[in-house]
DNA sequence: ATTATGTATTTTGAATACAAATGAAACCGG
DNA sequence: CCGGTTTCATTTGTATTCAAAATACATAAT
C-alpha cells in the first residue's frame, strides 16, 4: 500500500499537453494534420486559454507547429525529420547508457534481466503492442538508471518523436528478430557495467531502427 | 539595398519569450528569483495571456519554472544542475562536430579561421565580452554546419542554460588561455574534417569548462 | 472564362473579466 | 503570549470579450 501524499492537482493546460501529446504520438492526428483552437475547446469542454498554452508547449516540444495569425498543425514526418532526429536520440542515448552503466543498482540490473525475458516472449507471442511497452519500458529504465534529471526531461521531448514514427510504420518480423537480439547484447553490456560498449550498442541500436523505419516508410509509400 | 521580401510579424508571445530568455541568460534575474505575471505584464506594456505564453515556452525549455497556483520563478543553477547539464551538452556539441566535420562546407571552415584569430585577439586585448561572443559564433558555426536542424534546436535550449551559468560566474585567467588553446585544436580538427577527434576535443572543452566553473561557483560562495 | 476586387465569415491574437487558490494579517479564546 | 481560525488582499487559473488577420465566397471587369 502507498503512503498517502499530497492530492495533486495539475493544471489544466498541462493535462491538454500530455492528452494532445499522447494522441499525436499515437498516431490520432495525421502528420500535417491541421489543429483548430476550437475544435480542441469543443473537445476537451474548455476554453481557448488553456488550449492555446498546452499548443505552445507542445510547439517547443517539436510536436506541433505554430503558424502566426494561421493556427497549429501536427508536424510532418518527413524522411529528413527523422534522418535528423534519430542521431540526436542516438546521441542522448549513448550517453544515457554510459551513465547507467556507472549509475546504475543491482535492483535495476536485476528488473532489466526481467523486462529483457519479458521483451523475448512477447516476439514469441507475436504481441506486437506488449513488444513496444517492454521495449519501451526497458529504454526508461535505462534513463532511471542513468541518475540524470536533466537528461531525462530532455530526453522525453525528443523520444516523443521517435516514437511517434515507430506509430506510423510497422517493423518487419525479420527487423523485430534483429531488435531483439540487439537487446539481448544490450543487457549483456548492461550487466557487466560496460559503458562504452553499451554506449556504442544504444547508438547502433538506433541507427539500425532508423534504417528499418525509413525503409518500412518507402514500401509504404509505395503501396 | 535589400530585395523587398515578406515583413515578418512576429507573435507577441515569442517576442517576450525571447526578450524573458535573454534576461535570465544574462543574469538579469537571479536564479530562483520569482516572476510576478503582473510585473512582467506592467514592464512589457502588455496583458497577461501572452505573458503566460511566454512562461509556458520557457518553462518547457528549462529555464523557469512553474509552480501550479503560486507562479513562475526562475530555476536554480544548482551544482547539481551543471553537473547534470553539461554532459548532456557534451555528447550534443560531440554529435555536432562529427557532423560537421562531413558536412562544413569550405566556406564555413575559411570562417572558421577567421573567428579563431579574432578570438586570440579578444584573448591578448583581455576583452571578456568580445570574447564571449566570439566563442558563441564559433559554436554556433560548428553547429550550422552540422547541418542537422533538429539537432539546432534542441541545442538552443540547452545552451541557454550553459551560457546562463557562464555568466554568473568569471572564468579565471589561467582557464582563459586554456580554453583558447583547446579552441586552437578544435579549429585544426575541423578544417582536416576530422569527424572523430574533433566529437572527443569538443566534448572534453566542454568537461574542462564544467570542472572550471564549478570551481569558480565554489569559491564564489567562500567570499 | 478567368482574373481581380470587394465583402462576409471564420479563426486567431490579445485584453479584460471573473473564479479559485494562496498567503498574510487580524482576531480570538485560552 | 501562543496556537488556531477567520477574514481579506493578492495572485494565479480560466472564461469571455473584443480586435485583427486570414480564408472563403461572391461579384465585377476584362
Amino acid at each position: 500500500m502507498t503512503v498517502i501524499g499530497p492530492i495533486e492537482r495539475r493544471a489544466l493546460h498541462d493535462e491538454l499537453a500530455e492528452h494532445l501529446r499522447r494522441a499525436i504520438v499515437h498516431g490520432e492526428f495525421e502528420p500535417g494534420e491541421r489543429i483548430s483552437e476550437k475544435a480542441l475547446c469543443e473537445q476537451f469542454g474548455v476554453s481557448r486559454t488553456p488550449v492555446r498554452e498546452a499548443l505552445k508547449i507542445l510547439s517547443v516540444e517539436g510536436l506541433v507547429q505554430l503558424n502566426p495569425n494561421r493556427g497549429a498543425s501536427v508536424t510532418a514526418l518527413t524522411r529528413q525529420d527523422l534522418e535528423e532526429a534519430f542521431p540526436v536520440m542516438g546521441a542522448l542515448e549513448a550517453l544515457a547508457g554510459e551513465l547507467a552503466a556507472r549509475n546504475a543498482t543491482d535492483a535495476q540490473i536485476a528488473r532489466m534481466h526481467t523486462l529483457q525475458a519479458r521483451m523475448v516472449s512477447m516476439h514469441k507471442k507475436g504481441d506486437r503492442r506488449g513488444y513496444f511497452r517492454v521495449n519501451e519500458e526497458i529504454h526508461q529504465l535505462i534513463l532511471t538508471a542513468a541518475d540524470n534529471a536533466y537528461l531525462i526531461r530532455l530526453m522525453r521531448a525528443v523520444s516523443a518523436q521517435v516514437r511517434r514514427a515507430r506509430y506510423h510504420a510497422n517493423l518487419s518480423p525479420d527487423r523485430w528478430a534483429t531488435a531483439v537480439a540487439e537487446h539481448e547484447q544490450i543487457l549483456k553490456a548492461f550487466a557487466n557495467r560496460d559503458g562504452a560498449r553499451l554506449s556504442r550498442l544504444l547508438k547502433d541500436h538506433l541507427a539500425n531502427k532508423l534504417a528499418a523505419l525509413l525503409s518500412a516508410m518507402e514500401q509504404h509509400q509505395e503501396q
